[in-house]
DNA sequence: TGACATATTATACGGACGTCCAGATAGTTT
DNA sequence: AAACTATCTGGACGTCCGTATAATATGTCA
């Protein structure tokens, strides 16, 4: 399969199915019985996407990865677009509600909305999520560094991420309301690249240091105050985005 | 071939390579016709794998890029991955020198070194080749983002671009000696990060500013800004890499 | 001219790929 | 028990992959 069977095609399968259950779910009073394969399947293709990407990736290496044969594969994950989108998607809501509620706690909160809390309420789930110790949620988030730093991608990640963005654009607006839109959407875009290289990068950094590679959240704080000491210098300057 | 045959394999075929002759080069005083058809191959990879990633492309695309017949790939190009770093290390000259020589222009002039001048010194080239009218440097430009934004490359990116990326390391440690080492890479990381994202992610901008993309160069100042004032926050108020 | 190195063609090989499917198995419902 | 549905197995399909090679062409040198 080419890259171009990637091309934005139809819609997202049910990406809202996150319930951890321990006994087998029922639909319609039916035990599903594989439910329990179908997140194995998933499991697997997440690590193995996010170890090596969509391209580098076959299906018989999901399979033998999850345990499963080849047309188990197939049969819970779909085709292999279908399941990189699904295995994309699973996962998203929870970065989504974590996004949106520390933003919503800043909000709420005495104080006025500051650049630095939404920064910091837009960077710091990731940056927990991927420091956790829960091995899927690493390979996840390389995934979303793979997938989010590459615009043959967008299409599949817009639907996905770029809501919430949008409210945190609009959040930077209320601070800087002279800004620009492109502006705005420029400093955000350069903070989730940043952000991202904390996971997609740390061998570099760590190469460049000549010290040994670190948890992403060891750069937490370094990240959040460069990006939201990059957007104050930007914004308070009136610089703005310009053709050449 | 699996992602795995490019694990950093011996060392980079002859990369200094980068003369442009409009007659046929003579090596020990034998004509060697090859040569443009050498470009041919090279130039047809740069832009398949600009587009699409190593992975995702087939040594036959190439050579249906290119114009010739597959055998002629393997001849000028060797193995796939032997190809991949040859297109690869074919313009880093020009890159280095380029950014060596502004960092030197900045060294020679009058005033001291600035945090923005040196900044401004490593992202500037990138952006103008990328924004050049060259649809070769384009290609490479697009490349570059895919490469060095995953460490699975690091290995290939380390030998081409860190021995000068050191340097740019060691004139911020001038303006800043108090400052960590791996707080500054850490600092040129993400600025690299946000310096690829304005051609990996010109598509996201969009999107998200909801106006149409822009050329890398558009970007050029508020990318410098954010960059450099991300860095004298972090600088100046002393915050560190530190484990979590 | 013949010997020779370079360059190119056409083709073949073994293997991995994504996808599909007939059939076996097992739990649920009637 | 029989019918039914969800799940899983094993294997096959045609296609494309990276690589190698024998044969041929092209231009250089002795």
């Amino acid at each position: 399969m080419s890259s171009k069977d990637r091309d934005c095609p139809a819609a997202l399968p049910g990406g809202t199915a996150d319930a951890p259950e321990e006994t087998p779910a029922r639909v319609d009073g039916r035990l599903l019985r594989g439910e329990a394969t179908r997140d194995k399947v998933l499991d697997a293709a997440e690590r193995c996407f996010g170890r090596d990407g969509f391209d580098a990736v076959s299906i018989r290496q999901v399979a033998a990865e999850a345990g499963v044969t080849l047309g188990v594969v197939g049969f819970h994950g779909g085709s292999k677009a279908d399941l990189f989108r699904t295995v994309l998607a699973r996962r998203v809501n929870a970065l989504n509600l974590l996004r949106r509620a520390r933003l919503t706690e800043l909000r709420s909160a005495r104080g006025r909305l500051t650049l630095r809390g939404i920064v910091a309420a837009y960077l710091a789930p990731y940056i927990d999520y991927a420091s956790s110790g829960d091995p899927q949620w690493q390979a996840y988030a390389a995934l979303i560094a793979r997938t989010t730093a590459d615009d043959r991608n967008y299409c599949h990640v817009r639907d996905l991420y770029d809501p919430v963005a949008q409210e945190f654009i609009a959040a930077m607006a209320e601070v800087h309301p002279e800004a620009e839109r492109e502006t705005l959407a420029a400093l955000l875009t350069f903070s989730v690249a940043s952000l991202l290289a904390v996971v997609a990068s740390r061998a570099r950094i760590a190469g460049l240091a000549d010290c040994a590679p670190r948890l992403p959240s060891a750069y937490r704080d370094t990240l959040i105050e460069f990006c939201t000491g990059g957007m104050e210098r930007v914004l308070s300057q009136s610089i703005r985005v310009r053709p050449a």
